[in-house]
Order: structure tokens, then C-alpha cells, then sequence
RNA sequence: CGGGGAGUGGCGCAGUUUGGUAGCGCGCAUGGUUUGGGACCAUGAGGCCGCAGGUUCAAAUCCUGUCUCCCCGACCA
């Protein structure tokens, strides 16, 4: 592509709109153009990259025996009505009807559309598993859009989706696609953590999140340095007992007995008023439902906070939240002092952190009164135990008891086993073996296109632009003439045609500009290998060539261009794509 | 949806407090001089100041409403 004929330009300054450097980047260098929020345009440049990162995604989707395929953006309300999502979802799906008023819906993902093909298609256990993927559009109207490609409304996602007589088989297949996420990411020049993550609203037994760590992102992840335990800190556990096990275990033959603590309304202040470790308490917080069900009491170790998400996943609801003060008063509980004991008629979630082995200090859901000699099971009920607790930094592996650390990152793909939940509700059945009518067993494995480019960006670049990885720059060779003498631009047009020949793809900057403002550009677009003619490189023998990520060049003779080029660009793919 | 900020030419911004009919840098066009790290000179094109009402002799500027965009939170496969 000669650039004095390009479509798209570059800018000096970054626009005030973005705030990560890769949306920065992305605008300044003309790879994509804002029309509302969220929702973006491709240019030339950025299209091109597009298209490789599918072509990456397609090559690993083939590999494991993915067909793919094409499913539409507008989706009839029907199938949506059928897996119920249509009526679990909220604004966040646009619908509207058509024109003889049949409900229709732009497709957020498109589990329905598949198993509804899914159902037409397969009938028997001989056909599987079977595995679909489409690289389609998909819209969500969310409530914000942020980060340039990181968050919008209008997105292109890979989508793949496998079918199995069995549990086992999934189980199965599942690591291959993992392995197939990892060498994408990679080929993409892009690190990813696989981590453990909840289901949300896809449902389903287990599901991994493939996280691109930088400070930039929007979702906190939960690791450990020595053996790599890692998970979305929704669902991340740790090992509460280790190093910190109750040294007294109180006076569990007393009774509950209530004692003044006037003004002690925190875990802190309260355990360093009674002397006694914070360890040895219960935190008592009340929590309503998305449905408005409430106030449920969820208990935990003083030391230790409640984790939402896992608070309502038990709860089977999809959000909880904190209960305000005038709804405790209303039901007659002290903020401050509340407390399973002497309270009746509330649902009592109690976190595994507190054990009935030991006597706390608990409240006496009284104004500056608490108790002491309080036995989990035998002064409350433990009736409804489970992992509620939030891991934090510090807190210990649940695999090695190393301190685990904490970090942000961006989720490039998540992998599900579905199960039958949507099988199930479509009535997507297979007959198997014995004869039977069983529903299919589904995973699903989505991965966003624009959001690794975005990924590609963050990651490969310094203050002055872009540093493609060649397996996704929209080009690989930036040449570009200095000057305008006749020597120099007829030789810099034959590399130009050269070049081509054999199928290299150039970026040719024949503009009339300064050298300041081409060097600049390349610099900015950042295509791997820079290719200079000018009269200078003729006079010292040649051209001069430049990997972007490297700082000196080398003059190479012309006669021994081809195969230098050819060399450097095999060499820069093998960086990404490992010898097959 | 809650909190904060902003809409003035393609991009970055000034002007708004104290109303008087729009300006700077970059970019763009034409001509000339330049040519290895964002050159220089000259001459130009391009804006009903987000939109709609209102106040006023007069509104980018004051008032009311509304739309859009950005950031934090909520939300999110």
C-alpha cells in the first residue's frame, strides 16, 4: 500500500478521549474511528489486523476439529423465550419487534441460535462430539462502555461450541480448547493467565477465564507465584486455618454470656476492648436479594470479608446487596452489634471460616453489647455452611500456602462447560447408544476479537507506538523513501514491486514528507521491519533495515536484500509461532 | 442508574467570570525554498460555538430544558 494514497491518517496528539495508551494508540495511528460510544469502525489498518487475529483464531479452532460456521445477529425472541434467557436478562439485550410485531433481539452470544441447530441436526451419538465456531458480531448494550476495544456495545467475537454424549467427554475434550486459547494468545504476542472463574449467567459446572494481567484491566484476579494457582477473585478460595489457628479456644463449657462494650461497633475495636484476637469473633453482616429477599445474615471470621459473588451464588441469585441501615432497624437488628444469637426468622449463611470447636465473641444484637462463649451449632444454627469468605492479598494459597497477590487484567476469552443447561430447555436431544433420548452436553468458548487487539497494543509497544508482532501487524515491512531524488525513488519503487512479488506485505511511504515526520510514522505504526532508502543508505551501499523492537539498523546491498528480508521475517514469526 | 468533567473547523485547545457577532497550534489546499528524527516563507479553504427554547438592541458567553461524549462507581459471558 503506497500511503499517499491511504485512507486514514495518523494524529500528532492523542485524542482527549482516550485514556488507555493501546485506545490511544489505536486512534493516533488511524486503526479505528469512533461513530457512537462503544461502537467503532475499523480502517484500512486496523482491518488488517483484524483479519489475521481471526485467521489465528481459525487455524487453533481447525486444529481441534472446529467447523465453522455463520450464525445471525438478529435472532428471533423465540428460542430466547425457550432457554429462558429472554426473560433473565435485562436491558442490556436490544429488542425490538418487526414489522408484523413478532419479538426479535440482537444476539449478545449465541448459545440459542446453536442449540437450535444443534437440535435440527444432530440425532445420534455416532455424530459426536461435534464441534462449531462462528467469528460473528455480537451487541450488548452496556452500561458503560470504556477503554477504547476493551468495553463496547458492538463487538466481533469467536465463538466456539462443542457437543458430547457425556460429562466425561466434555471433561475431555475441555484442556484441548485451553491449550488452543493459550497458543492463540501466544501466536497474538499476547501473555494470558488461565484462571478459574464463576459462571454467571452462561450456567454450568466449571469455567476458566484467560486474563491478560495488566494494571489497565478491569477484573481482579487472585494468584500464587510458586505453583500458579490463579482465579477470578470471585471465585478465588484460600486456606483460612494455616498460621492462623485460634491459640485459645475460649471457654466452650460457658454459656453465652453478654458483656458491656460500649461503642465497639467494629470487629476492631471490639476484639482489642475484650482482648481477644480478632480471629476468635464473628462478623455479622445482612444482605438482601436482587429478588428482595432479606435481610439473610451472612457470618464470617472477624479477620475475614464477605465475597459477594460467592455469597450469592449460594444463595442461587444473581446479585446481593448490603442491607440499609433503616432496613436493619426496621427488622430489629443493631448495625454494629447484630447477631445470629437470640435473633429468629433469618437465613443464616455462615462462612467454613468459623467452626464449632471454638467459642467467639459474637454480637448481642444489642446497642453496645456483645457476647462471649458463643458456640457455633449449639447458640446459632450451622445449618447453611459454605466458602463465602473474599481472598485478598497476603491470604494464603489453597493449594501450597504461599501468600497469594493480587492483580488486575483484562479477560480476553473464558472457556465454559455448559452442561445441559441449554439442551436441556431447547430440547437439543441425541439418542445414544442404548437407545436412549439424552440430552447433549455443551461447552462453549468465547474469545473477543477487538478486545485481544486491544490486548495485542497494551502489550507490545513503547512511547513511541506501536510494536506489532508480525503475526498480526497490518503489515510486515514499513519501507519508506527519504528525499526526492531520482536514484532514490526509483530504487525504494522497485523494492516496492520486489518485495511484493513474493508475497511480503509492505507498507510503502512515498509521501513528499520530512524524514522527521516519516520516521515518526513508522514509529507510531509500528509494522516489524523498517526498510530505508535514501541517498545516504545508496551512498553507504544499499538500504538500511530496522526491526522496530531493536535499536541499531544495518545497511544491506541490494543484490542481498531478498534474502535478508525473507530471513528477518521468518525469523520474526518464529518468535510468535512455535516450530509444527 | 449515582457522583464528577466536557461539548468552539479533522485533532489539541483559548475565549464564557465582566454579553458586542470567533481565535491559536497542528493538520488540509496552492506556490516557492528545504530533505536522516514531527522544516521554513507566502497565500488560502474550512466553524449557524452540541441542539431547542428564553432573557436582551445584541448571546459561544446569562437562564431553562434536552442530547452526546469521557472518567469513577454500579453492572458485565
Amino acid at each position: 500500500m503506497r500511503m499517499s494514497q491511504a485512507f486514514g491518517r495518523t494524529m500528532r496528539e492523542q485524542p482527549a478521549e482516550a485514556e488507555m495508551a493501546s485506545h490511544g494508540l489505536m486512534l493516533r495511528a488511524g486503526l479505528i474511528s469512533k461513530l457512537a460510544s462503544g461502537i467503532y469502525s475499523y480502517m484500512p489498518l486496523g482491518w488488517r489486523s483484524v483479519r489475521k487475529i481471526q485467521d489465528v483464531m481459525r487455524k487453533e479452532m481447525n486444529a481441534i476439529g472446529g467447523q465453522e460456521i455463520n450464525m445471525p445477529v438478529v435472532n428471533p425472541g423465540d428460542i430466547w423465550k425457550e432457554s429462558g434467557r429472554w426473560y433473565e436478562i435485562g436491558p442490556e439485550m436490544t429488542r425490538f419487534k418487526d414489522r408484523s410485531g413478532r419479538d426479535m433481539c440482537l444476539a449478545m452470544t449465541h448459545e440459542e441460535p446453536v442449540t437450535d441447530l444443534a437440535r435440527r441436526f444432530i440425532d445420534s451419538y455416532r455424530q459426536l462430539p461435534c464441534v462449531v465456531y462462528h467469528i460473528q458480531t455480537k451487541f450488548r448494550d452496556e452500561p458503560r462502555a470504556r477503554g477504547g476495544l476493551v468495553r463496547v456495545r458492538e463487538f466481533t467475537m469467536k465463538d466456539a461450541y462443542s457437543f458430547h454424549a457425556d460429562q466425561a467427554d466434555l471433561e475431555r475434550y475441555y484442556p484441548h480448547m485451553c491449550e488452543a486459547y493459550e497458543r492463540i494468545c501466544r501466536t497474538c504476542g499476547v501473555p494470558v493467565l488461565k484462571v478459574l472463574s464463576d459462571v454467571g449467567m452462561m450456567g454450568g459446572s466449571m469455567a476458566h477465564e484467560f486474563i491478560y494481567a495488566t494494571n489497565s484491566g478491569e477484573d481482579t484476579l487472585i494468584r500464587c507465584r510458586r505453583c500458579g494457582y490463579a482465579a477470578n477473585r470471585e471465585v478465588a478460595t484460600f486456606n483460612k486455618a494455616a498460621g492462623q489457628t485460634p491459640s485459645s479456644a475460649g471457654n466452650r463449657r460457658g454459656h453465652a454470656e453478654k458483656v458491656h462494650t460500649p461503642g465497639k461497633d467494629t470487629i476492631a475495636s471490639v476484639t482489642e476492648y475484650l482482648g481477644v484476637s480478632p480471629v476468635l469473633s464473628i462478623k455479622t453482616m445482612a444482605y438482601f436479594t436482587q429478588e428482595g429477599d432479606g435481610p439473610v445474615m451472612a457470618l464470617i471470621r472477624g479477620d475475614l470479608d464477605i465475597n459477594e459473588r460467592k455469597l450469592a451464588n449460594f444463595l442461587g441469585t444473581a446479585q446481593v446487596r448490603l442491607a440499609l441501615p433503616e432496613e436493619l432497624e426496621a427488622h430489629g437488628l443493631v448495625q454494629g452489634f447484630m447477631s445470629p444469637v437470640g435473633t429468629e426468622g433469618f437465613k443464616v449463611v455462615v462462612d467454613d471460616s468459623i467452626s464449632a470447636e471454638y467459642a467467639y465473641v459474637a454480637g448481642a444484637n444489642e446497642k453496645d453489647y456483645h457476647l462471649i462463649n458463643v458456640v457455633p451449632g449449639r447458640d446459632f444454627p450451622l445449618e447453611r455452611v459454605a466458602d463465602i469468605a473474599a481472598a485478598r492479598e497476603g491470604d494464603l494459597c489453597p493449594v501450597c500456602n504461599a501468600p497469594l497477590s493480587q492483580a488486575r487484567g483484562i479477560e480476553v476469552g473464558n472457556t465454559f462447560m455448559l452442561g445441559t443447561r441449554y439442551s436441556q430447555s431447547m430440547g437439543a436431544n441425541f439418542q445414544d447408544e442404548d437407545g436412549s433420548l439424552k440430552p447433549l452436553v455443551m461447552g462453549c468458548y468465547g474469545m473477543g476479537v477487538g478486545r485481544l487487539l486491544a490486548c495485542i497494543i497494551e502489550e507490545n509497544r513503547d512511547d513511541k507506538g506501536i510494536i506489532w508482532p508480525i503475526t498480526v501487524a497490518p503489515y510486515h515491512v514499513h519501507l519508506l523513501s527519504l528525499g526526492t531524488g531520482s536514484q532514490v525513488l526509483e530504487t525504494a519503487d522497485k523494492l516496492y514491486d520486489d518485495m511484493q512479488r513474493p508475497g511480503i506485505e509492505v507498507l510503502y511511504d512515498d509521501r513528499d514528507e520530512s524524514a522527521g515526520v516519516k520516521f515518526n510514522d513508522a514509529d507510531l505504526l509500528g509494522m516489524p521491519i523498517r526498510v530505508t532508502v535514501s541517498q545516504r543508505s545508496i551512498e553507504a551501499g544499499g538500504v538500511e533495515v530496522k526491526l522496530r523492537a531493536a535499536e541499531e539498523s544495518t545497511i544491506v546491498a541490494l543484490d542481498e536484500f531478498e534474502n535478508e528480508i525473507s530471513g528477518l521475517i521468518r525469523r520474526e514469526f518464529s518468535r510468535f509461532v512455535p516450530e509444527n
